[in-house]
DNA sequence: TTGTATGCGTTATCAA
DNA sequence: TTGATAACGCATACAA
């Protein structure tokens, strides 16, 4: 660690103008400050109004907005919480979430609790002693409630990707049915006749327990065709079960000269089998095995890996709309957007990859 | 989309409730109440203590951060101003950052200018009417002159990764001199004769800036040793040329017998030539050309890349601390720390992939 | 068209 | 040990 000898700039410090320097500066009262600064322009006599931008400029006066806030009961600002933003999911609703804020004029106060469910809820504590307007939700642990305390607060809740037992409010996220489906059926219309479905534990998370329905809604009636499947649990801290009860599955597949798919329910589960299946198979593993999943991550195109894509931006941008609808007063029963995923196919999958059947 | 039958809470939408809420409910002043609330609790009798403690559960008080803020002149709130949340690089960061603040108590705001520099001033403006305590700035194209409006008015900034010309301020990033010799040196070491540094625009990013040099000034001496190597400049937005006169000297260097390897400069970078690579030479394009780099992504280990990892939680923490010493009143020169990255040694480069000398 | 006075929720100053 | 009261920076009802 080095010193550079340059000083800091001098301890000139100057406080930030207030309405109340600028009006002096303006010689004016602090009321037309405030109407020129909220646009209320028709109001004001030219020659005042050039005062007063004269006036703004000079002293580089920016309005305060925790004051304004304070008085006007709202502040702009919207709680965003995150449970993983390491997904790249979670970055990409982001994306959208920052968009549609931005056109709207919200302010995102992002909470990322890096999988920790206690830091759930202490920013959730955070994000109400900040008196934010509204919040988004993509959390992991966070219970009913907890966030009841929004919603009976007057401060609408928008949960993403999941929802939460026993709270009845505006959901958005993917069409988790019909991804799965779409996923499912591309693979036994490629000619694999036995799926693996590899899940994180999915009770307390919803959009893993539909998923998991989903496939075996679908694997069921593929059995006429003679398609099967089964799902593993994966828990990615110790992954190490899972990992042998795939391989197993892999080896006796193979026995049987079967064709078997890996099905990963999310990217994070796809990279850690990834990771296995290369350490077993080595590096041409996908020459050996067939691995797809939901969400398409940058990585997907590297490896050749088919996915579904999830519309992650259009989600984020979903869900700030939901939020601002409430905030403008409207008063509707809870929705639930589903956005349909897209499948995208690549070597992985295709029927002239693997064992070349 | 779906419309769910149940209908939203009640709008039973109650008030937060207020210190003179509770001071009421409480049976005494507000002055108590804030006095309870700051910890000043020596001078409270144990008996009004409880009086409040039993108000503030009833009521399910969270004092307002932002008239908090309005009144002490200070909100906790920290700007972190990001140029790319898409690069794994800044997130890990952030997660750095995110934990010194939980520990020291405050709050980030968090910025995502995706990569627009027009975000990037538009965000700072914000940060402004917010009146943040400080700033955290990796930014693409943020000028001199804008920092210094936050410097000027006492607003402490911390550059991460990159330097801002004619700023001096902290900073806290890799030292990207060692790192960049270290992981040439390996290259030279492993016995490859050329390297292919390959690093985006530089002019106006000190760190990459930085990188090409320390690339040039490690290669030049390695001349004694039969090592060479040049500079490639890659825009991501149309690397189109880069991609074809990484070909070309691959090409040549294939010709003449010789061992090349590719040095990428970032993640984003490694990315693209990865995936070009894959779709010139094929799905084992790794047993072909040695590719390594600066950041050591999710996949590299799926794509057995060497790489120098970043100690990115450590520089996120760094400039949170050097924030907050600042805001402690600490006065001092401007600081620069550089953390040194770790060597991460994959198959890639190893003397015994390639075209196993 | 402009300005005065009051209050948003909190803390600080002062007096009791 | 406690409690009025006056700010903080701004927006609004109201008066001029």
């Amino acid at each position: 660690m080095h010193e550079a000898q340059h000083p800091m700039t001098p301890p000139s410090a100057t406080r930030r103008a207030t309405i109340t320097d600028v009006a002096r500066e303006a010689g004016t009262g602090k009321t037309s400050i405030s109407r020129y600064l909220n646009g209320e322009t028709s109001v004001l006599s030219p020659e005042l109004r050039e005062r007063i931008e004269a006036a703004i400029a000079k002293l580089d006066y920016r309005p305060n907005q925790m004051a304004r806030g304070l008085k006007r009961g709202r502040n702009r600002l919207i709680g965003m919480l995150l449970a993983d933003l390491t997904n790249p999911y979670s970055v990409e609703v982001l994306q959208g979430v920052e968009a549609a804020c931005h056109a709207l004029g919200y302010m995102p106060l992002i909470c990322h609790a890096a999988n920790e469910i206690d830091m759930e809820r202490r920013y959730l504590q955070l994000l109400t002693t900040y008196r934010v307007e509204g919040v988004i939700v993509n959390a992991l642990g966070v219970k009913e409630e907890l966030l009841q305390t929004f919603s009976r607060g007057g401060i609408p809740v928008v949960l993403v990707d999941r929802s939460v037992e026993g709270l009845v409010t505006d959901m958005v996220g993917l069409d988790n049915v019909a991804a799965v489906a779409l996923a499912t059926r591309h693979l036994a219309d490629q000619g694999f006749d036995e799926v693996l479905f590899i899940v994180q534990p999915f009770r307390r998370v919803s959009s893993r327990r539909v998923r998991e329905a989903a496939f075996r809604d679908t694997i069921g009636p593929l059995a006429a065709r003679g398609v099967s499947g089964s799902t593993i649990v994966i828990d990615l801290a110790d992954a190490a079960p899972a990992l042998a009860a795939i391989d197993a599955n892999l080896d006796a597949s193979r026995l049987g000269a079967g064709r078997m798919a890996l099905f990963a329910a999310n990217a994070p589960v796809a990279l850690r089998v990834a990771l296995h299946l290369k350490e077993r198979y080595g590096a041409d593993w996908q020459q050996r095995v067939a691995l797809m999943s939901i969400d398409d991550s940058e990585w997907a195109e590297l490896a050749g890996m088919t996915t579904v894509r999830q519309p992650t931006y259009d989600i984020g941008r979903r869900a700030v709309e939901f939020l601002h609808e409430r905030l403008e007063g409207a008063r509707m029963p809870a929705r639930e957007c589903l956005l349909p995923g897209e499948l995208v196919v690549r070597a992985s999958t295709r029927r002239d990859n693997s064992q070349g059947i």
